[in-house]
DNA sequence: TTTTAGATATCGCGA
DNA sequence: TCGCGATGTCTAAAA
């Protein structure tokens, strides 16, 4: 096998005619290397469903590991995408570069059709840092844990993150006066799912322990008619704040000084 | 005659030095263009959560409408990112080029501190083209409100997404005997989460109009503890499939030929 | 593989 | 603005 290319310094075609463009990608797609094409394309998608959109200007990546990104102007999200793939195929029908990236399981395919290719990259990327978040509501749930009585006074932990045939149970305590508590908590506001979702728990403690069980759910905030249906299933809402609790905690410096 | 926008010729920097691709970041971000950076870089958010990464090479996209993300060489999800900014900024701090991206409401900020630049690009990006999909909810949903006895013979529709204080009803329709049926559809595989959600809808309408209330879920595929739930609440499943539908309606074209 | 639930979810719609 | 639900959601975790 030939040198990686793009190991060291970056490739870039600009402005390159469609056999340039062609056997540039065909050279570099499946090398470990993240590959950018920027063009006038169209793009077409067959999968769970399937969709279309007609010429426009567009970025493609294509990732080392596989996944596979069109990019139009605008937002988060990219207009075509393929988590992973499991081939991306490079040809030439007459003057215009295909791009077919395809997957089994689901069984997808992405097509992108670059009628006039404008910029194309190709470049090694090295990187094994790893990443760390706080304020999720594994962290949330993890300060409950060690202080439950935050969420009411005696309440003590049985349980956490108690797999069950309905879902995981977040927390699982008992009360002062010695009954169950299912403690549902959110990291955002709390929504009629979220009290449907502590529901279905209670059913479940309810019926396998047997006897009255209570349900907290314990969230930031609450939506009205979420706070409706929880009073009327005779549950508690419970105010806590993850940016709050957490910093006291984990005592982590400043993101930004 | 002066060049249209997206005629313009991409522009490219090769391992600038810091100075260099500070002017050329400061130059080009928010003038509509789509600027990338490759290059070796630590990354900060604070906001709802917080998170941070230590050096790696990243690809770092700014939209022309302010959408940021910072991608690594794996996934389809950025690293990090901000699905639109108020403001980036572009500075130099000792020969680090440090972009900030901040938004508000809610209100966030993402740093970028990249301390090798590999690749810097600036394009512009036209994109008018409209987008296409076919095989949504909604068309699963259109498609039943034409037929509705395909859910089950003899039923005939009342209204269709309807809205209510707990969430807007798909299908609402009268049985062959009378009674009012409500429907809710699922493009994927239904969960237990659905049954709930058909369960407040039907509690509601109940409630308001009196009398029995039937519930039927179609979808192309139950979960096993979601068949279970729907079951125990009198409810019915209904198997439909919406990449068999729809053809037969739209007489689209074939995508790939 | 199936199922559930979280996510800095994002996005769009309706009241 | 809030509330709700869809998304080609994606992703990780657990059974």
């Amino acid at each position: 096998m030939p040198p990686a290319a793009g190991a060291d310094r970056p490739e870039v075609l600009i402005d390159p005619d469609s056999e340039t463009l062609t056997e540039f990608l065909r050279d570099r797609v499946h090398r470990g290397l993240l590959v950018t094409v920027l063009g006038e394309c169209t793009v077409a998608y067959e999968g769970r469903a399937a969709s279309q959109v007609q010429h426009g200007e567009r970025l493609v990546l294509l990732k080392p590991d596989g996944a596979f990104l069109v990019h139009g102007p605008r937002g988060y999200r990219p207009i075509n995408w393929q988590p992973s793939t499991d081939t991306v195929m490079v040809s030439n029908e007459g003057g215009v570069v295909v791009l077919t990236a395809t997957r089994r399981n689901p069984d997808e395919r992405v097509e992108v059709r670059i009628r006039r290719g404008r910029l194309a990259t190709a470049a090694a990327l090295e990187d094994s840092s790893q990443f760390l978040l706080t304020g999720s509501e594994s962290d949330l749930q993890a300060a409950l844990a060690e202080r439950p009585e935050l969420i009411e006074p005696g309440l003590r932990l049985e349980d956490r993150e108690l797999p069950t045939r309905v879902g995981g149970i977040d927390l699982l305590c008992r009360d002062a006066g010695g009954r169950l508590v299912v403690v549902e908590l959110k990291r955002n506001r709390a929504s009629q799912a979220a009290v449907t979702q502590l529901k279905r728990y209670v059913d479940l403690v309810s019926e396998q322990a047997g006897g009255e069980v209570r349900g907290i759910l314990a969230a930031p905030e609450i939506t009205e008619p979420a706070r409706t249906l929880l009073e009327r299933m005779g549950f508690k809402y419970v105010e806590v704040d993850p940016m709050d609790l957490l910093p006291a905690e984990g005592e982590q410096p400043a993101l930004f000084s």
